[in-house]
RNA sequence: GGCUCUAUCGUCUAAUGGUUAGGACGGCGCCCUCUCACGGCGCAAAUCGGGGUUCGAAUCCCCGUAGAGUCACCA
C-alpha cells in the first residue's frame, strides 16, 4: 500500500451527539490514516435538512477533540457544496443515466405498499416511465441503472461479498428541496476529495451495489470498502441506539473516563492485534492497527470492561497529570498527597473527585469516631485498647526526626506486632480518619503531620476511658 | 416475504487443518492485611445443530437453526 495515498473519512449528519458506535467508526478509519501517515478527513453530512439538529457540528468537533481525534481537512458541509452535486448530474443527465421523478410521493407511496402486500421488495424501477420531461429541480431526481446484474466486490473485512439484482434500483440523486441522498453525495464527495478507502457500518452492504452501479454510471474507481461491526446494546442483540441506553461520549468525560481509555475500549471492541496485550496507549494501537483483522460479528458494549481499562489507563497515570485531571474535572483544587491516595483505588475521574469529598475527607473534617468504632475491630478490651494508644501516643510523641508514614511504622508496627495489630492499629486508624474504612495508620499519620496526630490520637483516647 | 451478513466461555476475543481450545473482563475462592483499596495465586466457564471433505475440522464445503442488516425525497 502507498502510504502516501491513504485518505479516509468520517462522515457523521449532524442529527445529534455521538455515540460510540460512531465514535468506533472514527477511531478506525482515523488509526488507520494515522498508521499509514494518511489524510484524515471530517465531513458533515447535512444534506437531510428535517432531521438536522442545531449545535451537532460543534457538538462532534468537540467530541473528537477531546478523544484526540484529530482531522486533516474539514469540516466539509455537504451542503456548501451543492453545486459539485449538481455538476456530476447533470453528467449523468447527459448520458441519459438520470430522470425526474415524475410521480408524486403518495403514489411511490403506492406502489411501496403493494410491494409489501405481495411480500416482495419495492423495487422503483419496476415503474420507472417510458419517457421524462426534461429535468427543471422541482422533481426529483432519480439514477437510471444502465445494468441489472448481480455484483461481487471486495471487503477489507468481510473478503468477497455479493449481491442480486434486487439490491439494485432507480435510487433519488437529487431531493425535490435540491440536496442530494446521502447515496449520490457521498460518491461525488469521495471522489472530489480523493478518498481512497471508506470505513462504515454493515448497515450498508445492502446498498453498496447501489454505489458500485454509480460508480460505474460515473467512470470511477470506487474507493477500498471496509464494514465495521455493529455495537450492539447491553441487553439483547439489537443494534446500539440512543433509546437502547446509547450514550452522548461526552457523557463519558463527565463522568471522568479518560480519552486514551475511550479509545482503547472502543479500539478493542470488535478488533484486535495479534498477541494478548488489552491495555494500548494510542500511539500503540496506531501501530498494532490492521483493518484486516476487525471482527466480522457485532459486539456488546460491556461497561464492566469499559470501567477496567479506565482504571488502568488512571493508575498508569502520573501522580501529577492524575491530580490535574481530578482539577480539570471537578473544578477544585487538590491535595496532591490525597491525590496519590485515591489514584490506584477510582475507577473513573468521577469516582475519584466524590471519595475526595466523602471517605477521603479526614484532612479537612475533624473526626470524632465513637468508643464502639474505636473498638470494632481491635480485638481488644477498651482498658488494653487506651493503654496501648496512650503508649502509642507516647511513642509518636518521642520522635524527634521526620515525620513521614515510613519513620512512623517503624516506631510503631514493631510494638503493634508485640502486642496484637489490631488491638494497635486500628483504635489508632480510626483515630486519625473517623472511618471504618481508610488507608493504613502511618500514611495517615504521615498525611495530618505530628501535632494533629497527637491531638487526634490523644482525643480518641479521651473516649476510650 | 426477497436480498444479504454473521455465529468460540455470561461478555470482549486468540487459535488462518494438528493446542490439554489460550488471554482479558465479570463471578467465585485463597493469599497479602488492623479495615478498605491495590496487588498476587487459583477455580468454574465456550467451538449453534446435522452432514460431508480429510489421516486429522473451531478452522474448508453443504443443509438447517438462530440473530442481525436492508428493501426511504434517513444517513
Amino acid at each position: 500500500m502507498n502510504p502516501e495515498r491513504v485518505v479516509t473519512r468520517f462522515a457523521p449528519s449532524p442529527t445529534g451527539f455521538l455515540h460510540v458506535g460512531g465514535v468506533r467508526t472514527a477511531i478506525y478509519a482515523w488509526l488507520f490514516a494515522q498508521k499509514y501517515g494518511g489524510t484524515f478527513i471530517l465531513r458533515i453530512e447535512d444534506t437531510d435538512k428535517e432531521r438536522e439538529v442545531a449545535g451537532s457540528i460543534e457538538h462532534i468537533q468537540e467530541s473528537l477533540k477531546w478523544l484526540g481525534i484529530n482531522w486533516d481537512q474539514g469540516p466539509i458541509k455537504q451542503s456548501d457544496r451543492l453545486d459539485a452535486y449538481k455538476k456530476y448530474a447533470r453528467q449523468l443527465i447527459d448520458k441519459g443515466l438520470a430522470y425526474p421523478d415524475p410521480y408524486t410521493e403518495e403514489e411511490v407511496e403506492k406502489f411501496r405498499q403493494e410491494a409489501e402486500v405481495q411480500k416482495k421488495p419495492f423495487l422503483y424501477r419496476e415503474h420507472r416511465p417510458a419517457a421524462t420531461d426534461a429535468w427543471d429541480g422541482t422533481k426529483p431526481l432519480r439514477f437510471k441503472v444502465p445494468e441489472i446484474k448481480r455484483y461481487t466486490w471486495h471487503d477489507l473485512v468481510r473478503g468477497e461479498l455479493s449481491a442480486g439484482e434486487e439490491a439494485l434500483d432507480d435510487f433519488i440523486l437529487i431531493k425535490s428541496d435540491g440536496y442530494p441522498t446521502y447515496n449520490f453525495a457521498h460518491i461525488v464527495d469521495d471522489l472530489e476529495m480523493g478518498v481512497t478507502h471508506i470505513m462504515r457500518g454493515e448497515e450498508f452492504i445492502s446498498s453498496t451495489p447501489k454505489f458500485l452501479s454509480l460508480y460505474a454510471a460515473l467512470s470511477i474507481t470506487p474507493p477500498q470498502i471496509a464494514t465495521m461491526p455493529l455495537i450492539l446494546g447491553p441487553d439483547g442483540h439489537k443494534k446500539l441506539s440512543k433509546r437502547d441506553g446509547a450514550k452522548d461520549i461526552l457523557d463519558y468525560r463527565k463522568e471522568g473516563y479518560l480519552p486514551e481509555a475511550m479509545i482503547n475500549f472502543l479500539a478493542l471492541l470488535g478488533w484486535h492485534p495479534e498477541g494478548e496485550q488489552e491495555v494500548f496507549s494510542v500511539d500503540e494501537l496506531v501501530k498494532a492497527f490492521e483493518i484486516g483483522r476487525v471482527q466480522k460479528s457485532g459486539a456488546k458494549f460491556d461497561e464492566a470492561k469499559l470501567l477496567w481499562i479506565n482504571h488502568e489507563h488512571i493508575k498508569r497515570l502520573s501522580p501529577e497529570d492524575f491530580a490535574q485531571r481530578l482539577e480539570a474535572l471537578s473544578g477544585n483544587k487538590v491535595d496532591r498527597a490525597l491525590a496519590a491516595l485515591i489514584q490506584d483505588r477510582a475507577q473513573t475521574l468521577g469516582e475519584a473527585a466524590q471519595l475526595l469529598t466523602t471517605e477521603f475527607d479526614f484532612l479537612a473534617q475533624e473526626p470524632s469516631p465513637s468508643k464502639e468504632l474505636l473498638l470494632q475491630g481491635a480485638k481488644a478490651e477498651a482498658v488494653d485498647a487506651a493503654t496501648y494508644l496512650a503508649h502509642a501516643i507516647e511513642l509518636v510523641g518521642s520522635m524527634s526526626e521526620g515525620f513521614t508514614a515510613e519513620e512512623i511504622k517503624e516506631v510503631i508496627f514493631p510494638y503493634a506486632t508485640d502486642v496484637g495489630r489490631s488491638a494497635v492499629l486500628w483504635p489508632m486508624r480510626v483515630a486519625l480518619s473517623g472511618k471504618e474504612k481508610s488507608p493504613d495508620p502511618f500514611t495517615l499519620a504521615g498525611l495530618l503531620g505530628r501535632e494533629r496526630t497527637i491531638a487526634r490520637l490523644s482525643r480518641a483516647l479521651a473516649v476510650l476511658k
